[in-house]
DNA sequence: GGCAGTCAGTGACTATTATCACGCTGCTTT
DNA sequence: AAAGCAGCGTGATAATAGTCACTGACTGCC
């Protein structure tokens, strides 16, 4: 009884060793979820680590009075230890992961992930560079935060969605408002201001992007 | 032909094997750093890990316009993984970190902290603590600049400064400003606000705190 | 077609932070 | 003691971003 995933993990995960391979098809769980699904919440286990095998996820961090701002996009092939955001919430905050696009899944309870770092090398190089690429992923949003203005930060933004999901970016004004923890308002007015330099063209719920390097 | 520095490691992490602790003494260097000295310059190796064995660093980002912030202290028993730094280069920033106190650190050359990985279990779960605990605080900088008004930040970065430092803080209202990528006068304003509420005074290149819970 | 609801545009106002310009203090140097 | 300098206090002003109030425009539904 082979499992069904087992073909998709190996597509994105290539590097890993065919017995951790086999043992990640038979010990963990696929998960399905639709735009929108919230990952802690559907997650059965409370510790794991996410694979993403197919979709897009973005992490986020939300505060208790409901603000939140955008951490990262996680792609196929990228991952993400949930044992940081299980442990990583402090009094006030806590980091979330949300589906953008339907997505697949693979949970690993955190249990298990620690056996595997021991018992597998391509496990534990891989649970490395993750961290490594997170770190350094979150390093460049605090960046475009602490030193750049809304402006600047709202075009990393964008271009930062135009790498995951291409030029067509449906999202409303004001959820690009939620992601970079402003109002609509400012975002509209700014948005505005692209679209007379020509980088892109706004339209209802979408923005069509041309070019946002010449801005 | 003992390492004298052999048991000042060992005090500080005491959760390595006995092994490990042999390979560290007869292989890593141990720098010694005076108060202002940047680790990066000093450090003859270009990718290493750092161990703090005595003092204090301060780890921060700067771009290329000289701006910089603050993104945490190590304190001894800590380690910053300097592959971080030399990877996390991004076009405009890069990492840095300098000692606060005089310090001793640890020199690990990544080379031989990839073999360790394999070899010492508690080495690579040293690593991956790490790696998590900095990236926690690295989201703790990141709250508080995100969600915070400037007075909360200020507010925010003494305490973290009394703990590590004690409640005598040192610094000239420029330095504090350039943690906070601020401005002096903003600074010296809020700061005469707190002293105002009575929880600290000011002195000339020091400040003497009383309690910031109670602000 | 009419109604409700979401999305977007805009002007006026406010709050926060940065910047500029200056003066004062107290320490160090000569 | 005089000069020089770093650190700090302060008012005025500017720039940036957030808030409020209102409008119109489009969408889906009955």
């Amino acid at each position: 009884m082979e499992n069904p995933n087992k073909e998709a993990i190996h597509k994105q995960f290539p590097q890993f060793e065919q017995p951790l391979l086999d043992t990640i098809s038979q010990e963990s769980v696929v998960k399905h979820l639709e735009a929108g699904d919230s990952v802690i919440e559907t997650g059965q286990y409370i510790r794991s680590n996410i694979l993403l095998l197919k979709g897009l996820l973005k992490v986020y961090r939300e505060d208790d009075d409901g603000n939140e701002f955008l951490m990262y996009y996680l792609e196929p092939g990228n991952a993400c230890a949930l044992s940081i955001m299980c442990t990583a919430r402090s009094e006030t905050s806590q980091v979330k992961a949300k589906a953008v696009q339907p997505s697949d899944v693979v949970l690993i309870p955190q249990q298990l992930s620690e056996q595997w770092l021991a018992k597998y090398k391509t496990w534990h190089h891989f649970v490395i560079a993750s961290y490594r690429d997170r770190f350094e992923e979150l390093l460049q949003t605090l960046d475009s935060i602490v030193f750049k203005s809304l402006d600047e930060r709202l075009l990393f933004y964008l271009k930062r969605h135009v790498q995951v999901s291409g030029p067509e970016i449906k999202l409303s004004h004001q959820q690009i408002a939620d992601d970079l923890n402003s109002s609509r308002e400012v975002i509209s007015r700014l948005l505005k201001k692209l679209e007379q330099t020509g980088a892109l063209t706004l339209h209802r719920n979408y923005i069509e992007v041309h070019d946002l390097e010449k801005v």
